[in-house]
DNA sequence: TGCCAGGCCGGGT
DNA sequence: ACCCGGCATGGC
């Protein structure tokens, strides 16, 4: 699994190339898209990253102070706002009561009391704690998401019922360690899956994964 | 036009 | 322990 990991990787880098993720300017836009992008097309989620920096609002400070309603408005374009807004809000209120809004303070946390404390906000799941953790804060921790359960499965490297943390399991077990590893093969997998895996599947026979 | 998108939660069985 | 409905916009 090792060397198959690997070469997947390797046949995604040299058809893809370097995808430089997370695109965001700092680590609070990270964390903020990481929630507004759940169950949502990044285009649209850009809109609304967009207006949160148009009205200044990519602060912890900021957010804490306007309302849900207002919050809400202004992520409009990502859908689901009125849940995203109390999300939102409930990590602010972590961030700021316990790290004193310093995303340094943060990251010095160790990953694995972190990713709990993480997992505790409400409307932090699995997914968002580790894009959070490895795209915000450079911890290693392998993201799982739709996509990467999707081309698995339809590879048959994992079972189709197979959950989160087995498939992360599968990778952490069988890849060094690496941050930058990490980051760049999720990304990938991102890449690989909104052009050749989606739900409907036109093309999969011709993903970069079939070549030789 | 309908289907889907870089999930998560709460309630029901 | 699963399973499911709800949450909602905008693009193709």
């Amino acid at each position: 699994m090792k060397r198959r990991l690997m070469r997947i990787y390797h046949q995604l880098y040299s058809a893809f190339g370097p995808q430089r993720w997370w695109p965001a300017e700092s680590s609070f836009e990270v964390i903020m898209g990481a929630i507004l992008t759940q169950n949502t097309s990044w285009q649209n989620v850009e809109k609304a990253i967009l207006k949160l920096k148009t009205k200044k609002l990519l602060t912890a400070e900021h957010i804490q102070h306007i309302s849900l309603k207002r919050l809400a408005s202004v992520i409009r374009s990502s859908g689901f706002y009125n849940v995203k807004a109390l999300r939102i809000k409930e990590f602010v209120k972590f961030f700021l009561n316990s790290y004193s809004g310093s995303i340094k303070k943060l990251a010095q946390q160790e990953l694995t009391p972190l990713r709990k404390q993480l997992l505790a906000v409400k409307g932090i799941g699995q997914e968002t704690a580790d894009s959070i953790l490895l795209y915000a804060l450079n911890k290693p921790i392998f993201v799982i998401d739709a996509y990467t359960l999707r081309i698995f499965s339809r590879h048959r490297l994992i079972k189709e019922a197979a959950d989160y943390a087995a498939v992360q399991n599968i990778f952490m077990r069988n890849l060094k360690c690496d941050t930058k590893l990490f980051n760049e093969y999720h990304a990938l997998l991102v890449k690989l899956g909104k052009a050749f895996c989606r739900k409907q599947n036109p093309k999969c026979e011709i993903c970069p994964l079939h070549d030789q």
